[in-house]
DNA sequence: TATTTAAATGTAAACGTTTACATTTGATTT
DNA sequence: AAATCAAATGTAAACGTTTACATTTAAATA
């Protein structure tokens, strides 16, 4: 493999030269750039990443820590974080595990081994907290929902509490009076942001309550299914159920048909987070949209934007991603007014 | 942040010693070592991994150049494979681009800079045949899903021939004979065997055949929902519809119902793959399944295998993996029989 | 032509490790 | 006590860059 000297040689120049161009300084003359660019083609050179991230302590990658990196929702978060970061030259390494302990040895030693440039970490559960101080100082980091506020660092969510309390009235509109929740993991960020829409949105419409209406999963679609269940046996049975996202809101369409119950004549349920599925259960889900990949475009930016500011620029910055209900046929709208949602993109499946 | 040197000077001993016990080489009195160690945990340090990717060639970090990283197919690949090379202490940088010119500068660009110390290569496009040749000696790679067999690599395939000849069988079993194929992406490698499976079932049972039932698509749901209105409107219809992945499948799904025709009674429609919507569909779509997180294990392990071998031994190999029909209701069979498919994991869902 | 000045290039130290080789240490044998 | 040897540790070069500083080159001015 050649190296920046073989190249100096074969241009008859200086090995700081080379370097000069390979990081195009504008002090080398036009002639000896393009010996040096032709001697560089002829080699097939690359500079060693590991030299210049020695030298520069940048490296150019970026590290993102998921909860898990293939469900549809993150994928597609990282997806737009890629997308942005590669246009600056940016590569990423994503470590997704469910092992909380794992993600943190892995978080520090991303950054303490200088293997990173920055950091996206999306942790909603709370409890984590006090990982975060943890030494992150000196490098920047953006936290994705989290309700935790960590100083010098820039925090991105959604506007949980809003599509809650929108898609609840929703329901409320269609003349629901008992509507149950179906809460996400414990401690989840998201989840209880939700639940305080929710609850606001039957609280200020004067709408009956009972802790009965409550059931608690952990955003996955069997939870969603056994914790319907539960509130489909109930007598007096809730009119509509809330799940705090899609994988829920489908386990609990399974569970009401298992129930012989008809979706949404019978009961009506709706989800949060539009992922892809959505619109092709049977009825199609009526759900809030998060704009995935819009989002990762923002946090890219936002990393960039940290990573070329001074140190003395105290970055503290909380940017609320405004979200989209997006109506379909399970919360009872006819299927008439079925639209497709414009923040789903499509993507190609090339198998 | 502390280094090599801050953690001799702290310990009294000089870096080599350090480094020996970093790289836990045997013989450093195990008293030193405690000391050592002590020191290390103390100053909280890491060692600098761009230092040691330089000195020793190897970065514990691998490369995958996938068509696109975000559907759910290709997820769940990168997922197996990051679970299994995390276990190894390396990380994985994921590119994916749609566009050819992009993914060929990346991916040398990540070889010959030394970023990673072993690539995987997913691209079924046949066309870019030239573009490996590409000064890779060096470096393990193993090609996914491609046709060609390059020397001294590893090449990872499914048995794309054997699934698609079974489930067109199946469909001959159904009593049709009139069946269609629509063909993904040109050029791709999948789809092209997938074609042959079909071509040989059809041939071998003496069915029916001509250049009218096939149509061809690009892998995306809206190519899938153009070829099956084309296929559809013709005279005689094709009583059955198999397409080479499944979100053709589900796009000719919502012709068939476009058209006011019902699957599977006036047109059976089966597809490729077994994405997760799959089961979620109206009918469930029956397909062939791929089992991607195992494939995922099965490619970690492959290159950790050419990784640990000496240049001399040749590993030239490939590896064909099983595939397994998922019989549901688009094909015609009842309801009654749906199983859930072993081989989906469902994931997750933390919002 | 000699002098000044700016532009272009070169020299060498630094970044933080690993490792071949040299040296020290301390136990074992004579 | 001297000699031998193995084990433990240290020294210093190397890995491939970048960059402050020094030097050369060539153009502009006196």
């Amino acid at each position: 493999m050649p190296n920046i000297k073989d190249v100096a040689e074969k241009a008859g120049v200086s090995i700081a030269t080379v370097s000069r161009v390979i990081n195009d300084s504008p002090k080398v003359k036009e002639k000896t750039k393009k010996l040096i660019l032709k001697a560089i083609k002829e080699l097939n050179f690359t500079p060693n990443v590991n030299a210049q991230g020695l030298q520069k302590k940048r490296t150019k990658t970026l590290g993102l820590i998921f909860p898990d990196a293939s469900s549809y929702y993150f994928a597609e978060i990282i997806r737009g974080i890629n997308s942005y970061v590669r246009k600056h030259g940016y590569q990423v390494i994503v470590a997704s595990s469910h092992d909380e302990e794992d993600e943190v040895r892995t978080l520090v030693s991303l950054l303490q081994s200088g293997r990173v440039d920055g950091m996206v970490l999306m942790m909603p559960s709370i409890q984590n907290v006090n990982v975060f101080n943890l030494s992150l100082n000196s490098v920047p980091v953006v936290y994705l929902c989290t309700g935790i506020q960590t100083q010098n660092s820039t925090r991105i969510i959604i506007d949980n509490y809003k599509g809650a309390k929108e898609i609840t009235e929703h329901l409320i509109w269609h003349g629901h009076s008992r509507i149950s929740f179906i809460h996400g993991a414990p401690n989840n960020y998201d989840s209880q942001k939700r639940y305080l829409g929710y609850i606001d949105a039957v609280h200020e419409n004067g709408l009956e309550y009972s802790i009965l209406l409550e059931s608690h999963g952990n955003f996955t679609e069997a939870s969603g299914f056994k914790s319907a269940m539960e509130l489909l046996n109930q007598e007096p049975r809730p009119t509509a159920i809330f799940a705090a996202n899609d994988a829920m809101a489908i386990g609990a369409i399974e569970a009401a048909k298992r129930l012989s119950l008809n979706v949404p004549k019978d009961v009506a349920i709706v989800g949060f987070d539009d992922i892809s599925t959505a619109q092709y259960i049977n009825p199609a889900l009526t759900t809030v949209s998060v704009p995935v990949y819009k989002m990762g475009q923002i946090v890219g930016g936002s990393i960039f934007k940290q990573l070329n500011s001074k140190e003395s620029d105290q970055v503290e910055e909380k940017i609320v991603i405004p979200l989209q209900i997006i109506i379909r046929e399970s919360c009872g709208c006819s299927s008439q007014g079925i639209e497709k949602n414009p923040n789903t993109q499509m993507d190609s499946e090339v198998s």
